[in-house]
DNA sequence: TCTTTGTGAAGCCGATCGGCTTCATATTTA
DNA sequence: TAAATATGAAGCCGATCGGCTTCACAAAGA
């Protein structure tokens, strides 16, 4: 079964759920009653966060709260720098462009 | 069908040829040469990607050269903006981890 | 102890994925 | 014009996805 970060965030509710327990860990129920499914639904989206290493578990009782390992979020951001000198370049494109205007008006 | 720039990525093959073209615009074919599977099979996921937005294509007789949308990248950048200060936060306590255990040893 | 509550695991199902093969079409070249 | 080349589209197939329902179990509370 392929795991990985990229295919953990593909769905949308696994992205929401991310967003969610940034903020603050979560319980399981807790996180069900933003959406419309079912709570197996999202223990079953947390598995798959969870196998990705993107979640840590801590347990209080018979609650099980989820909250975000940030750290493996860099990931994503580390494959995007082979982009981001790309990205930036095109910012300065656009940033000689304003000026060139900016500077037609005078 | 969902078609968006974040299930456009959980392929690794797609990653790839995503890295593969922002050095420079190929051809299927081209492409193709990279990798073990066929030609077909490349062509569908040129499709995927240029379906959400990631690609533009030059047409040279009977060749298309298929090129990076890069402004595109950044709405994954953007995204990871909402987890970007936790992840510079976790950074800094690290740095002062770092910095507490250079002081010690003096 | 019995009931409620919080959780995970297993299995079902229709939709989609990511390969493949085959076919159609357009452009280039001999 | 005929053959070779570059490409896209359609359809097949096994695997996976993302919902669902059902069940098992442990902890907490009446």
């Amino acid at each position: 079964m392929r795991r990985d970060i990229f295919q953990a965030i593909a769905d949308p509710t696994r992205r929401a759920i991310l967003v969610l327990i940034a903020v603050h860990a979560m319980t399981p129920n807790a996180i069900a009653e933003h959406f419309d499914i079912t709570r197996q639904s999202i223990s079953k989206h947390l598995r798959i966060l969870s196998e990705c290493d993107l979640l840590a578990q801590k347990q209080d009782g018979r609650e099980i709260f989820y909250e975000l390992k940030i750290d493996k979020m860099k990931e994503i951001d580390i494959w995007l720098d082979q982009f981001r000198k790309m990205m930036e370049e095109r910012f300065q494109q656009l940033d000689q462009v304003l000026f060139t205007i900016k500077n037609k008006k005078k």
